[in-house]
DNA sequence: ATGAAAGCGCTAACAG
DNA sequence: CTGTTAGCGCTTTCAT
């Protein structure tokens, strides 16, 4: 038998280029650079500036799916979302992205539509990937996705929200404890008969429910009634679901002095509607939303809205996905990290 | 020698099944499986039925890793963005996502953020997981990165601008032209004493700057001198910069009867600031703003302003890199999708 | 239409 | 500290 002829090289430097490539050039076993990059401490001087210099001259880039494969890590991590459109969770990816990526690891983004049917086309794409850890913006709809998920064995970070029941791990706050809290802020600041609006999204359905029944009890409904007077608009909301939103409301009967919106754009369309009809604000009407994006403190009268930490999540996340991956366990797999009512003009 | 043990199979449905399993439980070969879920036109209906069954008994989801490693082909796209806040992009990113996901492939998303150190450390982590496609918003700045990118062989996809010197394909538009095209609106509709807002990005300047210079042109301009009032304001571009811009422009001295923005963030802010300062948009003032957001129509007055179709660049972009990932030329490889100038109401 | 063998590029496990 | 060996789970190529 005789020696097989040379591998033909390619054309294009840094394509094709293995770690073999590299290691012959340092003169070490490959094992031995693979270790000079990926454990630097475990090789001695000598090896580890050799194997740099080859890298460097060859511009080699490891191949992670073959190192995935291999080590079953594939330092990738799935993040879900509904839409990425509507700036609502875009805090929270930009964090995910940020700390993910300090920590050498990548984002694979899915978006899983406002309906259930791609959640499970998406699904299979992603555990076909293998990564080290999902993170969900609001909650896996379909029990058998969630059945899916949790047989793969992959860490999953549900957040924007609290169950009784997650998956694995979580990090969110209680969507009925804003809708209380906000009906409470509008009571205290001395109003009467507030309304809602809310997109048709089951977690704005919840806030504006929470909201509605606590006004009920602290008397801010027309007196018999069950519930506050609502107006549901299509998700994502607009300015322009606001503005419609509020007309409507303003149509119907009992005059309002309240109005919880559930996002910060509805809000910033009741705003403009109110200009527009010459409803002073918050003299006449008082408008509070929610998620304190950036413009919200900009408008005029700046904006009373609930914040979240959006960041905050996506950087607790990013924390429990790590910590999974690296084989360590998360000691409180449920964080509630609340919110916060921020206090400016138009209520 | 003695027979190995049997595999122990792992406790959890679907965690560690592989193709193998599935041939097995199905009584075939592994490539024949692995057939029947690829290129299911070729095998038989009776092979077809009992891999499915298998599957579906199992609940196998195929690795694809090991599948990208030896067929090399990830089905994997990378999109880089300088930031994902700030809506310009989204729409963007929103329909790349489901143009690919249409056809198989998942996004990996990149945030480059706004300087270039993170650029080279993000290429790295790109190009290692071997995408079928890059996908670029904006420019890639550094001629180092552009060189990598390159050399990787992988088909790249720049957008959002126009530029003589792609690295490979090129869907987007021109800036300059943009400005040019904003002036003579301007003009057209009798402005005759201009300014300009924009963000410190470098698509935003080189707007403001065609701008300047046509509306210089036009005699727009103080006379005598060589561009029109300007403020600078920091990226990513807010509402309250849009607010002390208009501020800053009215403290300068000459009135101006016109304002272009170069977001339309920007322009909300402005328009904020001139009803509460009392000047009357539009007729004391026009504004004109850049992207066409989703609120600008619901403005009052509403907003004019420059339409990009953000949607098309994503699916032209998909476009590209699957045809290039499936083998197959494209044959004009840049392409300018233009902008529409939206005439509403605060001109 | 189906299968056997080989290997994608890397790392785990075990030597030395 | 360095190297050898043996795969990771899949698809390619070449037979049959």
């Amino acid at each position: 038998m005789t020696a097989p002829a040379p591998v033909v090289r390619k054309g294009r430097k840094g394509a094709g280029l293995t770690l073999r490539d590299v290691a012959r050039l340092a003169g070490v076993a490959p094992i031995t650079a693979s270790r000079a990059l990926n454990t630097p401490d475990a090789v001695s001087e000598t090896v580890l500036k050799k194997v740099r210099e080859a890298v460097e001259r060859t511009g080699y880039v490891p191949n992670l799916l073959a190192g995935g494969l291999a080590s079953k890590k594939s330092r990738l991590v799935a993040a879900v979302v509904p839409t990425i459109v509507g700036p609502i969770f875009l805090e929270t990816v930009q964090s995910l992205t940020e700390a993910l990526a300090d920590a050498g690891y990548q984002l694979m983004l899915g978006q899983s539509g406002y309906e259930n049917s791609r959640e499970d086309a998406l699904l299979e794409a992603i555990i076909g990937r293998r990564p080290d850890g999902v993170v969900l913006t609001g909650i896996m709809r379909s029990a058998e996705s969630r059945k899916r998920l949790l047989a793969s064995g992959i860490p999953v970070v549900e957040t924007w929200d609290l169950t009784p029941t997650p998956i694995d791990m979580l990090v969110g706050f209680s969507h009925e404890r804003i809708g209380v809290a906000v009906a409470q802020h509008l009571h205290a600041a001395g109003r009467r008969r507030v309304a809602v609006i809310a997109g048709v999204d089951e977690r704005s359905r919840r806030r504006a429910r929470a909201f509605s029944d606590e006004a009920v009890r602290l008397g801010m409904a027309v007196a018999g009634r069950k519930e506050v007077p609502q107006c549901m608009v299509p998700a994502p909301t607009t300015l322009g679901s606001g503005r419609t939103g509020l007309a409507d409301l303003l149509g119907q009967d009992g005059a309002i002095d309240g109005v919880f919106c559930s996002s910060d754009i509805l809000a910033m369309g009741v705003m403009i509607e109110a200009q527009v009809r010459g409803v002073a604000i918050p003299s006449q009407l008082a408008v509070m939303g929610f998620g304190d994006l950036s413009f919200s403190r900009d408008l005029h009268p700046q904006l009373t809205t609930v914040r979240i930490d959006g960041t905050g999540i996506g950087k607790t996340a990013a924390r429990f996905i790590i910590e999974r991956a690296e084989g360590r366990e998360v000691p409180e797999r449920v964080q509630d990290i609340g919110f916060t009512i921020i206090e400016r003009q138009s209520v």
